[in-house]
DNA sequence: GTAAAAGTTGACGCGGCGTCATTGATCGCT
DNA sequence: AGCGATCAATGACGCCGCGTCAACTTTTAC
């Protein structure tokens, strides 16, 4: 009788595969944290696990991969959150200010994976997005052009608005990190605003190469 | 009588000086985009100069600061640029359509410049703001201030304001490099009239907490 | 219980890093 | 022009992280 509440009854090998893949994502955390992207070595993560440095590649090929690893767990726990927001919006005002606080309620919520994200090492300041978070981005010109298809919203072209939505997510989210006196409320309210007021006048469709 | 037409009149020593260091910058520019950031190491780029590896710490400290010094040549021939449109500008619509214009139409000419700031390595997509590009937005939202103390434009925060700005211009940016079908008026255009728009219909000034 | 399969280990060779003693070139002065 | 003083260029060197791989340990299947 011994039953395993955590994970399934399973072998013993995918066990410790699984949980050795964990330990070095965690581990990898920490450090990039610490000495951020740039400075951290794979020696320095597996450092921090009980592993040796030839395990590593057994689960990984660089740091950059487990990087990608680390901002793919977040982007799954952030894309289904918008995407709920969206489904749930009835009108374009809903589905912009949905998308927005949601976005910007969990970037003030978990600062720290945000500010890894955009590692300030040096005084620079770095944005990286691994195909996962390029995913996201997609879903959302899916979700954009269904609105218009619906004629929730006017008629444009979808990338640009994606692109725009993207830019201006990331951008006041920075804001975010960076000030103290500015509450997600507000900033989700400033965004909504913008989008709700710009959208309006924006150029029907856009791709017409003018002369 | 010996007239030097290109550089002013000095010493053997500056002259090299100066030299070296453009030699090392062109190398890296030619390296970097050949194989992205990176991989790309400091000994690949001295390789292309005649100088020893030695020579290449007189100059750098890492090939971090050279990527730096060739995104703040970059900037500095942008942000002349977008001043002078800024301050042309009479009215709210040619402030915000200037800077778009002017900011594109640099991106579409040097397309290169732009793709190796956004390193594109391992589908990964990077983005990084050295000190001078950040001066450059410090620029944009100190313009923003004088033009809403003038009555020119609205009163709302003006931080929030150029980060929207700036995410949208280097987002759409992205996307007027990867689409064939995107003109640099159409990405203009767009991005002129949300802001238009969205201006309107923005929270007078921010960050007054609310509950 | 045992042999095969799978996974872990750490020593190893390789290459890039940043330094520094040496060498060569330029400068300032007479 | 000649001569020390100053300053930059050079490349060999020690160090360290990289990714590999043969030897070893653990799990699995029978």
């Amino acid at each position: 009788m011994s039953a395993d509440p955590d994970h399934k009854m399973r072998g013993k090998r995918e066990e410790t595969k699984a949980s050795n893949r964990q330990a070095i994502i965690d581990a990898a955390r920490g450090v990039f944290a610490e000495l951020g992207y740039g400075a951290t070595t794979v020696r320095d993560i597996i450092r921090e696990t009980k592993l040796a440095s030839g395990t590593f590649y057994n689960y990984f090929k660089s740091k950059e991969e487990v990087f990608q690893a680390l901002r793919d767990e977040t982007a799954l726990r952030v894309r289904p959150r918008l995407r709920a927001e969206r489904i749930r919006a009835r009108n374009f005002e809903e589905f912009i200010s949905g998308s927005f606080r949601a976005f910007f309620d969990f970037v003030k919520a978990d600062q720290v994976t945000f500010a890894t994200m955009r590692d300030n090492q040096d005084l620079q300041h770095v944005r990286i997005d691994t195909p996962e978070v390029l995913a996201g981005f997609d879903e959302l010109r899916v979700d954009l052009e269904i609105a218009i298809r619906n004629g929730v919203m006017p008629e444009t072209d979808p990338d640009l608005l994606m692109a725009a939505m993207v830019g201006v997510a990331f951008e006041v989210a920075g804001q975010l990190v960076k000030r103290e006196d500015l509450t997600v409320a507000d900033a989700a309210q400033f965004a909504t605003a913008l989008f709700l007021g710009g959208v309006q006048a924006l150029p029907r469709r856009s791709p017409r190469t003018e002369r």
